[in-house]
DNA sequence: GTTCTAGAAC
DNA sequence: GTTCTAGAAC
């Protein structure tokens, strides 16, 4: 790649011709830049920096930092480095540091400083063949650092066995590699004309594909309790000022291999820290790829206070690096000015976050790994609520990046998202996002929403979009950490759980349903799920299925059915009770949902729910079923028109199972609120072929204990269209004419005059 | 499951 | 002001 190819930040500033305090002064503009140089002895470093500092033409002030120089005779340290450096960004002027910075820990402690005075922190790598670092060092005379003739060759290839390629999770905020001479003078170019207001884009340039893959970075992946919590590296705290930091780095001085090239480096590294190094990479490379990258969520569409939503952001991020520790999240915007970035990268600062786990990224999203040398398995959708593709931004991106297998896998994941939650997708293999930048899943979030044409619309309510915005967050890192969980083979102190995901259920797609998790809305509480599920207990798989059994907790007003099951005589001569038999009771519901709407309650004692149906109970359900498809046909005689549907909820209200025949139609004053709705609606509604078929092949019916589908947006349950209110829903409702969706067109989950082979008249 | 009602939304 | 939702009580 051409060095220079990132660099299209125009840089038509007007120069400055004056250095030092002026450039500080225009600091609201660009930043200053420490250029930290990376290549062994010969490689060109000190020409590179004294052709900066010499050619500089647009007036940006230039301090070359050199550890061979800085001793003034004798062998100079790192420390004194690190305080020129420091000294000449406090003054306002850009660094360019020449030393070998060959190693990721050698490099460590300026781009700490860099990060922690806010300016761009550069690496330059002079990736230069060996034998040209090799023939240039060993002939070279007079060089400052005295390093020349047989020795030099000798340091150059033990240093070169030791280098670590540079890598943005280090801290930089650009690299750039050179290959040759012409690369280096494209980069010397670029910072010659790079004004004291100019900055260059973020990313990687030039760098060779094929290139060594760097373990070394992975460094803030610690875990605690194993071998890697050693080397977590000094905690970086907000106050911890430059003068501190020298405090600190003189205590490790007589540990630190000199900068430029010390013969006696190698000697520096015990056995035990080589031992812990070998430990260290082992461990992390099984966990490198532990990231998510994700966008800035609803500011754009809600026209979020950046102030605000940063702080949400920092927030959120803060809690879920706190708990879980073998994560790395980033934060990622197109655009080299965004605001909400500064504000984030601010705030993240000054909260004390570590700046390896959690860090911002100018670039694409959807081009990561190809153009920003960074690679993220996981990566977030700022999605809108139908999933679909389109609506340009992130969403538009990433559906485009990821082709139809996105749109496929989604659907089989999900239907909709409320504001505030998410969805994670694992992305097909076949996927070019996948095969390209190497992103396994895609979790898609919605944040809070400003359209009153859609549901939930928060208008200006700031208080209830900011916790809208902090749960969408909560929810992305949720669901990113079950990712690493399930990916570590392990489930640690809070698995987010797994569940079936809204929409269609059938038995033939319910398995990579369950691959595909929800958010845990954790404040909402589960009233119809009592202590004894046991969630926690839920080991393989982990969706909880049948663990409801004899001790829930029924409430007076929910033993009706139960005391009719077991007593039906009392009630025979009731206007609603249809039919009875040993096995069943079929009545009309007290407070029917439609125009037709009726119950055939099971008559055997302890089956509370479906949750307690075992294989044994298949003659009983089947028996159900047929008395259900009979007293349909009688009504569709009565009126053909109408549309049934035959199921169970999943968690009923009422105690005894009961099998619901309710006409489609929706049209009953009883019909009154969202749980109502949604309860005959959503997966909440369990087809009664389904649940059969699944009790024959399974032995229990799979229950999602979830009652997030009731709260869910209420949406026509033929066109799915979306409506604000339950009276704009009914209105739409009673003129849809949309065919119902194909799912409820299959294995006779709808029955009509036409299905059952009737005359229409 | 429904009813009642406070308070949010309009 | 009225409409609508959501939570508590039953």
């Amino acid at each position: 790649m051409d060095p220079d190819a990132g660099s299209s930040t125009a840089v038509s500033w007007p120069s400055a011709s004056t250095a030092g305090a002026a450039a500080k002064e225009e600091e609201g503009g660009g930043k200053q830049v420490l250029v930290v140089l990376v290549g062994p002895p010969g490689s060109g470093k000190s020409t590179f920096a004294e052709a900066v500092q010499g050619g500089s033409a647009a007036g940006r002030p230039w301090v070359r930092v050199c550890q061979d120089t800085i001793g003034n005779g004798k062998a100079g340290t790192k420390i004194q480095c690190l305080k020129a450096a420091a000294d000449a960004l406090k003054e306002g002027k850009s660094v360019l540091l020449d030393r070998c910075n060959l190693e990721c820990e050698q490099r460590a402690d300026f781009v700490k400083l860099g990060n922690h005075v806010h300016v761009d922190v550069h690496a330059v790598v002079l990736d230069l063949p060996a034998k040209v670092c090799i023939s240039r060092s060993v002939s070279r005379m007079n060089h400052e650092g005295n390093l020349q003739g047989g020795r030099a060759a000798m340091v150059v290839n033990r240093m070169l066995k030791k280098k670590e390629t540079p890598f943005l999770t280090e801290g930089f905020s650009r690299i750039m590699f050179c290959k040759d001479d012409n690369d280096i003078k494209k980069v010397v170019d670029m910072y010659n004309v790079l004004g004291p207001s100019d900055s260059l884009d973020s990313g990687v340039f030039g760098q060779n594909s094929k290139g060594p893959v760097q373990v070394g970075i992975m460094k803030f992946l610690k875990k605690p309790g194993s071998s890697v919590e050693k080397f977590s590296g000094p905690k970086v705290t907000p106050s911890e000022s430059i003068p501190q930091m020298q405090n600190h780095f003189s205590k490790q001085e007589s540990l630190e291999a000199g900068g430029t090239c010390p013969v006696e480096a190698e000697e520096e590294f015990s056995n035990s820290k080589k031992i812990e190094e070998q430990s260290r990479e082992r461990v992390l490379s099984d966990i490198s790829s532990h990231t998510l990258a994700f966008p800035s969520i609803s500011t754009a569409d809600f026209h979020f206070d950046l102030d605000r939503a940063s702080d949400i952001i920092v927030d959120a991020v803060a809690e879920v690096l706190q708990k879980y520790d073998n994560i790395r999240l980033v934060l990622v915007d197109l655009s080299q000015k965004s605001r909400i970035l500064s504000l984030v990268k601010d705030k993240a600062a000054k909260k004390n976050i570590n700046s390896n786990r959690f860090f911002t990224f100018v670039g694409d999203i959807t081009q990561l790994h190809s153009k920003g040398g960074l690679q993220c398995n996981v990566i977030a959708n700022a999605a809108n609520w139908r999933l679909k593709p389109g609506g340009g931004g992130v969403n538009a991106a990433i559906y485009n990046a990821a082709g139809e297998d996105l749109q496929r896998a989604t659907k089989e994941c999900a239907d909709t998202l409320r504001p505030g939650s998410s969805v994670t997708v694992p992305l097909p293999s076949t996927s070019p996002l996948h095969q390209r930048e190497g992103v396994t899943h895609i979790i898609h979030v919605l944040g809070p929403n400003m359209n009153p044409m859609r549901p939930d619309c928060l208008k200006n309510d700031y208080t209830k979009g900011s916790k809208i915005l902090h749960e969408a967050y909560t929810s992305l890192f949720e669901n990113f950490v079950a990712i690493v969980q399930s990916c570590m083979g392990k489930q640690n102190t809070e698995p987010a759980l797994e569940k079936p995901a809204t929409g269609v259920t059938s038995p033939n797609d319910s398995k990579t349903k369950r691959e595909c998790t929800h958010d845990s809305e954790r404040t909402k509480k589960h009233k119809l799920v009592q202590p004894n599920v046991s969630s926690n207990q839920a080991t393989e798989g982990d969706i909880k299925r049948s663990a409801v059994t004899t001790t829930k907790m029924w409430g007076s007003w929910a033993q009706a059915l139960h005391e009719l099951a077991m007593h039906p005589e009392n009630y025979k001569n009731s206007d609603s009770v249809l039919e009875i038999s040993d096995d069943f009771v079929v009545l009309n519901d007290l407070y029917p949902k439609a125009k037709r709407h009726v119950l055939v309650v099971s008559r055997r004692d302890g089956l509370d729910s479906l949750a307690d149906v075992k294989k044994e109970h298949l003659p009983l359900l089947r028996r159900m079923h047929s008395a259900g498809v009979k007293w349909t046909q009688k009504f569709l005689e009565e009126d053909s028109s109408l549309v049934f549907r035959l199921g169970y909820h999943s968690v009923p209200s009422m105690r005894q199972l009961h099998l619901h025949i309710i006409s489609q139609d929706f049209n009953s004053a009883s019909l009154k609120n969202k749980k109502h709705w949604n309860s005959f609606t959503t997966t909440f509604f369990l087809d009664s072929v389904d649940v059969i078929e699944e009790i024959e092949q399974r032995g229990s019916a799979t229950i999602s204990s979830d009652d997030r589908v009731l709260a869910m947006e209420l949406r026509c349950h033929r066109c799915r269209s979306a409506h604000p209110n339950i009276p704009k829903l009914k209105s739409h409702i009673a003129n849809c004419k949309s065919s119902f969706p194909s799912h409820l067109l299959q294995k006779d989950r709808l029955l009509s005059s036409s299905t059952m082979h009737m005359d229409c008249t």
